[in-house]
DNA sequence: TATTGTTATACTCTATAACTATA
DNA sequence: TATAGTTATAGAGTATAACAATA
């Protein structure tokens, strides 16, 4: 767990520096998530299941196959909707469920070849849509932003960092409990 | 409009350079994004509407009022759900709507000194939880990737390239249907 | 007993459509 | 006629609970 990390100075009317939603941390989040959604549900409209089946798709044709639970927390769904993701892209025959011989109650997901093609021709126009959408960054910029991201989700995906934050938020409220205590509260 | 981005020629197995969710932009986009917005939701909880209520009360408090469909469209949410949620913080007493001068139509969304209270606590909370969400970056490296996705923001809010890439999708789409009728279509 | 996956159900959130008032 | 906002309704998406199979 790490300490407790020191504030930005600048960051001393909201979140993001400034009041404005221009700076706030959720709202570039917000509408750059947003919008990536919305270009690659439109790239990977040959994959039931949208962008979420695309990203099932690509971890069933180039990950370790693990469980479907293990899968369905990685890509932040629940388990049932992880079984109606892999049922439309088994229907479409783009993957397969196969029997774990080390633990019978497992279920491996591996892709078909008519999966790893179709997987292909959408990374192929997702690799374009991506540049469009990130077309406001330079080159140089594109990568850093990309490295970044990559990095900070491989940091929440092992640390779970989101239950120290959480915590720390009840740290704040205690002490501010505590120190209300102390005198008299707010009229109004 | 940008002119086509040239692609990243390490990016050949995937839209991430490799074919696994690690590096794939939407799957780190995803995790930054629901890590965020669970952990804003916590920092939150004292204003109606979660984490998009704090950004409608922070737009109220700092930025220069404009009609209730316009901060609908930058915030990616329904005007008609944009009303439920001035309803329940107008109910709490933390933002107020005033008729428009200009165009009795509109209804700008303002705090109260009471929201402007709440928004102060909310931010305290969030600015402490958002460094632990970002704790696996160093100091620089968190300004680099605010700094960047502030950037992106921006672009996208502004350029819409959304459409762009839409378009490009929609290209590569008849250019393989062109070519698929240039030659017999793959058996299977 | 605990866990994986599935199914059935209920719920929340979101979008659609219709309405009022202003322009 | 067109737009901002509201309301009512329907739909999609999601989570909850119960079940079977396996460990």
């Amino acid at each position: 767990m790490p300490s407790a990390p020191q504030h930005d100075p600048a960051a001393a009317t909201g979140p993001g520096g400034d009041g404005g939603l221009g700076a706030d941390l959720g709202w570039t989040l917000g509408v750059a998530y947003r919008a990536y959604v919305k270009m690659a549900a439109d790239a990977a409209a040959a994959v039931p299941g949208s962008h979420r089946g695309r990203q099932v798709l690509a971890a069933a044709a180039h990950e370790v196959p693990g469980t479907q639970r293990a899968l369905a927390q990685r890509l932040g769904v629940d388990r049932t909707a992880m079984t109606y993701l892999i049922d439309d892209l088994a229907a479409a025959g783009l993957v397969e469920r196969r029997p774990d011989p080390a633990d019978r109650r497992n279920r491996q997901v591996v892709a078909t070849d008519a999966g790893r093609r179709a997987l292909e021709g959408v990374d192929r126009r997702l690799r374009t849509a991506e540049e469009y959408l990130l077309a406001g960054l330079d080159t140089a910029d594109r990568t850093a932003l990309r490295t970044l991201l990559r990095r900070l989700a491989a940091y929440i995906d092992s640390a779970d960092p989101v239950g120290d934050a959480c915590q720390a938020v009840d740290d704040i409220e205690a002490a501010e409990s505590a120190a209300m205590r102390g005198q008299p509260p707010a009229p109004g």
